[in-house]
DNA sequence: TTATATACTGTAAAAATATACAGTATAAAT
DNA sequence: ATTTATACTGTATATTTTTACAGTATATAA
């Protein structure tokens, strides 16, 4: 495959930028806009530059009618790249970059639930449920989340992964691992934030 | 999510299997020669009925500016599907359609090594390995296992997930359970066909 | 010095496209 | 008997979009 000059790379990604985030492809003049191109003949050059060079395919007379033929990055790839967070002891499991360990590729509905994220296990407090240290576990960001579900919830600035039973005010996260204990929360006395729940698991072996 | 009309059905479909071939959305015109309507507006009040209906999102003023939000099939699917297959207890866990109970929309690569097949884990003889009944295991085909791997093995018509260790003729196949008991092959009477090992497990809650 | 390739601006026209409006037809519901 | 929902045809137009053509500028190679 041919190499890209700076400025088609710059295109090619645009392309794939605009169609992952809208479903379709863009026209000349978005392009340049996005760019900073002022003439839609300068993306004009460049697609048909892709285009002889095998990256892209233009279905000549139609409106956006561009196809990736060859991604330049994985971008884009097949399936989806979930990202690996880590239960960090401060602060909650958020998907800013920097807290993103790695991506993992695959479905995010791959479970009978969609999920958001992948949460890496610390500790042994779930072993009894055969969730282990390391264990990632797939989280969907929700707040509607029921009696026994195993849910992501922040307590001040801990981060933990329990088993949920409310009753009023009262929040029992109970474990699966008979040497740790229930935490009891008053919620009028102290705040929880439910993050998410987990909708299955993955381990590496 | 609310149902479709038959026609709508069919519009969607026409959406999705366009932009499936072509990478971008089809023209209303398009449509109609694809349905064989006669005016643009037939497809146009279909597209406006999926919006409506949750299942389409159409970016007014932009041309083909379709984006499909559900999709009314597992349909154009961009990532593989991985076959389950149960742990039978006759014969060893084939690939044959009539094995496979159903398949999970995943990237074979999502493990640290690639993977064929899920095998649904039957019974509790390797729970103090975190693995429960239901659970699914990744496997590799392979025939090239290391003592301590967790592997698949077909004795006679039994298969069985256990951990391997071998020493010359004499195989043992651990669980981990404490009560079950290790089995061992004296290979020079008894053969043992390893159909592969595990990479990996995943379970959904 | 003269090409040659890259990288654009600026304009304009033809073609493609979305989309509104005015109808027609049919089956089911009221 | 009349309304309501579905399912279209047919036409027209404003807008979007492609795409050709005529230039400009700059760096590199011959």
């Amino acid at each position: 495959m041919k190499e890209l000059t700076k400025q088609q790379s710059k295109v090619l990604a645009c392309v794939e930028v605009y169609l992952n985030k809208t479903g379709f492809p863009p026209t000349r003049a978005e392009i340049c806009k996005e760019l900073g191109f002022k003439s839609p003949n300068a993306a004009e050059m460049h697609l048909r530059a892709l285009e002889k060079k095998g990256y892209i395919s233009i279905q000549s007379g139609s409106s956006r009618g561009i196809s990736i033929v060859k991604s330049q990055q994985s971008f884009e790839k097949n399936g989806a790249q979930m990202p690996v967070i880590g239960l960090v002891a401060a602060g909650s499991p958020t998907l800013a970059e920097e807290n993103i360990e790695k991506r993992i590729p695959c479905d995010p509905s791959m479970f009978s639930d969609s999920f958001d994220y992948f949460l890496k296990v610390k500790g042994l407090s779930m072993i009894d449920a055969g969730i282990h240290e390391d264990d990632l576990v797939a989280i969907k960001k929700t707040t509607d989340v029921k009696n026994g579900d195993l849910v992501v919830v922040r307590l001040e600035d801990e981060v933990t992964l329990k088993y949920f039973k409310k009753n009023n005010h009262n929040l029992e996260l109970i474990p699966a691992n008979k040497d740790f204990s229930t935490i009891e929360v008053d919620l009028r006395e102290q705040e929880a934030f439910v993050e998410g729940k987990s909708v299955g698991l993955i381990r590496t072996h």
